[in-house]
DNA sequence: GTGGCATACTATGCCACGCCAAGTATACGG
DNA sequence: CCGTATACTTGGCGTGGCATAGTATGCCAC
């Protein structure tokens, strides 16, 4: 179900940037919306989304803040896209574009592209 | 034009693999035919495809034999895929499908599954 | 009330691998 | 004969996924 290592280098951080862009969420909770939103394709533990976050924190991509939960009270740690991140989630985009155009050009997979959103 | 690093690592060892189906080839010449036929998307520089190289021969997935050019009459080393490396390149493909799908789930990038080929 | 389990975050260290840089060797064209 | 293209090899650095472990809190069954 889960992807290799290598794979996850490069698909890992574009897919949490994109979670992120629809609203601010959590770490567990990043977790859980990475494993469902992918089949599992896509899921990773704990010690590799946590540490990512705080690289996409260090690089200004993200940027996390404290806020008491609205069903437990307990404070969580929420992460939001700052501007930057927004532009490195289209640059992502672009690049992950031209990857899967290429791996299809090789005849690695076959995909076309599809209607725009 | 070119793919950042950590894209690389995903999609490199698998364009490699797809390349040495059709025919065994040359290093210098994967340098040339991987740059061409991603539109310099997947161009890798002599030393990152040399080591890849060595990796996946280390790995039984391809193998190298000394053979005289045809031209020059100068020793190229040639590599070929084992059948080793054609059940990896097989399986490469199927989580390539997978990465592709849940990227496209994600709304990362747009793109349908096309006809097999 | 307490022991176990789910939730939630942090920290340490290993290992693989892309790539920069540098080196070697041969053939060919001017 | 010297520069350039071809062709292969190697050393070392930096990045980042992931296993492992540790801390803390709230909930629920018994």
């Amino acid at each position: 179900m889960k992807i290799e290592t290598d794979l996850m280098r490069g698909a890992g951080p574009a897919a949490v940037l994109k979670l992120l862009e629809r609203r601010p969420m959590y770490g567990y909770e990043l977790v859980d919306a990475l494993d469902r939103a992918t089949q599992g394709v896509l899921a990773m533990g704990q010690s590799t989304l946590y540490p990512l976050l705080y690289n996409l924190e260090a690089k200004g991509l993200i940027e996390g803040y404290w806020r008491q939960a609205d069903d437990t009270g307990k404070e969580r740690k929420y992460y939001r896209l700052t501007p930057r991140g927004r532009k490195r989630l289209a640059a992502d985009a672009r690049q992950w574009r031209r990857l899967t155009a290429a791996m299809s050009a090789l005849g690695v997979v076959s995909f076309v592209p599809g209607v725009a959103r």
